[in-house]
DNA sequence: TAAATATTTAGATATTAGCCTAATTATTTA
DNA sequence: TAAATAATTAGGCTAATATCTAAATATTTA
């Protein structure tokens, strides 16, 4: 959960995750998407995984990063707790 | 939403939260949940009052801090496009 | 197998963050 | 109004973070 925290407290990591909404993507392509370098993006890219918010596959020379629940559940289970707090609104119908 | 991610990225102050959610608490009430000095968590306190996750009302020479549904809410809102995304299970009735 | 491509790892540097002690401000009480 | 109480602000120190360049690793292709 910490790790997930950390993750997310990252302009640039945010918007990787973003971009991943979108369907899975190799290293290459994400770095494309920012004015930054190859290594630094593989930086964010290694916070991500280590906070299991994104899974890496290894295909051939690439590499394909996608989103991961894993990472996701465990920010949404920190949240309930305020959410419940505050009662968000919830949707009357089921979608 | 940038200093709400900020804010929740320390053991700390996601503790202060935690605390508050059984209702207002002054500075030094929170304070002493910690081992911390005060002028430490005072800072916290700040840096979570800028990111709207919690109120300061000052009252004679006490501060009442409590939770505050703004900051959560941008938290939330961010949360939804990947909720959406894993369609999280949600209950089949309305709580 | 040598060259090209994809990506990461290593090392350096500058900025940010968290914590402490000391000092300051504001309020209450004796 | 002086002393006590509640809390913050200021300043300094260390650790963590984000970024870069250069080098290394792994895979594919000519």
């Amino acid at each position: 959960m910490e790790a997930a925290f950390k993750a997310i407290n990252d302009v640039t990591r945010r918007e990787i995750l973003q971009f991943l909404i979108q369907g899975p993507q190799n290293a290459g392509q994400i770095a494309k998407q920012f004015d930054m370098t190859k290594p630094s993006i593989s930086h964010h890219l290694d916070l991500l995984k280590q906070a299991q918010l994104i899974d890496a596959v290894k295909k051939g020379q690439f590499i394909h990063y996608s989103l991961n629940k894993k990472g996701f559940e465990s920010i949404h289970q920190w949240f309930q707790a305020f959410a419940q707090h505050f009662e968000f609104p919830k949707p009357k119908i089921r979608l």
